[in-house]
DNA sequence: ATGGTCGTGGGACGA
């Protein structure tokens, strides 16, 4: 089972480049960050034309994600548990049964600029209820995985100038601390488990010609529950299509399970 | 050092 995760920036404009990346990668499974459209609006029958089961969780203008299945899709929660008074729509979870059965978690987490300020609390409180969700479902022993835009730089090498990241949420130790946590509740980082070195990047900002530069930092990431990790066959970052017509800042990243 | 770009929705704000 081919699992991808990405970070769509807008589901209106990006309807065509996402639908000719569906066609050629085909994964089974697309978790989707930054639909950027509420639930009503989102144009679900493109993908249910395609074989794909929707589920979304959006709100109106900001965040949003979305699980795309073309196997069915059991025992869907929206919401990082935690906080009822969080209306941001940044969580999505779903149960999918191959071979066997894998819980699927996919997530935006806040970006948290500016530091200081109340984003940047928000992003790590926000964390500290990933990793609550994390231990339970590490408690489960089953395959899960969560995976999505973490907007997390975990290590130096993940960056192509981390020099210039230094005061930015996404590299700032706190948060990668918080992220480290997570990890070392038991979880692997697919991409890290297979590829390793420098190099390797999953966002380049629209400006200052951060592609051609190749100026990235790699910030989508799946982590795996021991489970999951067992099965983990084959993983990848498609960059290439950051380089065509109107593309998302990110590009997907995915994992093949012996599922 | 500075300014640089997108998306949503139809104005600011988020990234």
């Amino acid at each position: 089972m081919k699992i991808a995760s990405f970070n769509i920036n807008g589901i209106k404009a990006r309807a065509q480049a996402l639908t000719d990346w569906l066609a050629e990668a085909q994964p089974d499974v697309a978790l989707l960050q930054e639909i950027k459209s509420v639930d009503e609006n989102f144009p679900r029958e493109i993908f249910e034309d395609m074989g794909y089961n929707v589920e979304t969780h959006g709100q109106k203008g900001f965040n949003g994600v979305a699980i795309l299945s073309k196997l069915p899709l059991e025992d869907v929660r929206r919401g990082l548990p935690g906080d009822a008074d969080d209306t941001q729509a940044r969580w999505i979870e779903a149960t999918v049964v191959g071979d066997r059965a894998l819980r699927l978690c996919g997530l935006y987490l806040p970006n948290g600029n500016p530091v200081p300020g109340p984003k940047y609390d928000y992003k790590l409180a926000w964390m500290e209820r990933l990793r609550a969700r994390a231990a339970d479902l590490l408690a489960a022993e089953e395959p899960a995985l969560m995976a999505g835009d973490y907007n997390v730089i975990p290590q130096p090498e993940d960056a192509k100038h981390p020099e210039k990241w230094t005061k930015d949420a996404l590299f700032l130790p706190d948060s990668r601390a918080a992220f480290q946590r997570i990890v070392n509740l038991g979880f692997t980082d697919a991409f890290r488990a297979r590829v390793q070195g420098p190099g390797h990047y999953t966002f380049w900002d629209y400006q200052a010609g951060s592609w051609n530069r190749n100026n990235g930092i790699r910030i989508d990431h799946f982590l795996l529950t021991p489970q999951c990790a067992d099965l983990l066959v084959d993983v990848g970052i498609d960059a290439e299509i950051r380089g065509r017509e109107k593309p998302s800042d990110h590009v997907p990243i995915w994992v093949e399970l012996d599922i």
